[in-house]
DNA sequence: TTAAAACATGTATTTATTTACATGTTTTAA
DNA sequence: TTAAAACATGTAAATAAATACATGTTTTAA
């Protein structure tokens, strides 16, 4: 689904929190954030550059090494407005994207034999999911003080982490069902 | 994000179910798919002709009333094939799109004026969700016969209900941690 | 009886996103 | 010291998706 540029806003909040290169900001979304969103590089450098256009971000050169320059880019004022009215803005919600979900949807007979492989599959997957939120959130928020540096980013983990213990806890819901 | 034409099962399982027109399918985006998909009739039209154009479906055209021509979709065999050996395949998982969640990522301060504007306005949403997906359930599955007959489709709803329910007592523990 | 809502099917344009192509530098570990 | 991994930045091509444009019919409720 062509989102309303949510990628943006998503670049300009990483860009207020730190300055940093594009590389920088693709990687952002192989942790943490990639959680509920995904980006790549080559959708990231053309936006950064339209950006920059459009004067919501600059950047500067730094010179690793001899010869390697990097373009670390940072908020302008309008950049810093732009993200604050959207923070602002009423949230538009969108259906999420569960490939599994879509394929149970259309399971129809209880007693299908398809139903146990693709159940107990998810099962790993979600157990594994859970078992790595965990640990990322122990390892970022070993105290309250971390907490209450980065309030938002512990909610969206622990968000993350409710979410796959509701998975969970409903995939043995269905596989009570199943036993019966 | 470009899916792997996820939406072309879609439109596979639900023909699978019933023969219906481009409109119908449509119109499956508006009621319980539309939990966790969505596609317009414009993106579900030229689809539906490439997809007959790969003999993964045919249709007829039914006439109603003087002029208006109907064209009723339906799988061949080859689309069955196709939808069954989609199902048989592992699930990807997609990184889910939830605007809050991303604003939220980036309040740092637990202290953000911005916050409980933003959790309250949240609340309301979902808990108007969670009755209107209860109610949903209740209307579609009253009783245990409609749940066998349509395992799947009851357990996507019941997944979306425990999102919510999920959902709202994530929203509640904010709340309780902003007022200490 | 008539106006609005719902039914029905498309196309065009723009934007978003993925995958692949393309190149070169610096750091790290064997 | 050298090879692999990570750093760093782009472009091209193809597909996916949203929004707007475009048209006409049938049903329903006032």
């Amino acid at each position: 689904m062509a989102q309303k540029n949510r990628l943006k806003y998503i670049l300009l909040g990483l860009l207020k929190e730190k300055k940093q290169t594009g590389y920088d900001l693709a990687k952002s979304f192989d942790s943490d954030i990639g959680e509920f969103w995904n980006a790549n590089h080559s959708q990231i450098y053309p936006l950064l550059k339209r950006m920059e256009q459009a004067s919501l971000i600059d950047h500067e050169l730094d010179t690793v090494g001899e010869k390697l320059e990097k373009k670390t880019y940072f908020l302008t004022a309008l950049g810093q407005q732009s993200f604050e009215d959207w923070l602002k803005s009423p949230s538009e919600m969108g259906g999420a994207h569960d490939e599994f979900i879509l394929k149970l949807y259309f399971i129809n007979d209880a007693r299908s034999p398809l139903l146990s492989t693709m159940i107990s599959e998810q099962e790993k997957y979600h157990n594994a999911k859970l078992a790595q939120l965990q640990a990322q959130f122990k390892a970022k928020f070993p105290t309250d003080k971390e907490v209450q540096a980065n309030f938002g980013h512990s909610l969206v983990l622990r968000h993350a982490i409710e979410r796959e213990k509701g998975y969970r806890s409903w995939l043995e819901e269905i596989n009570q069902t199943l036993e019966n």
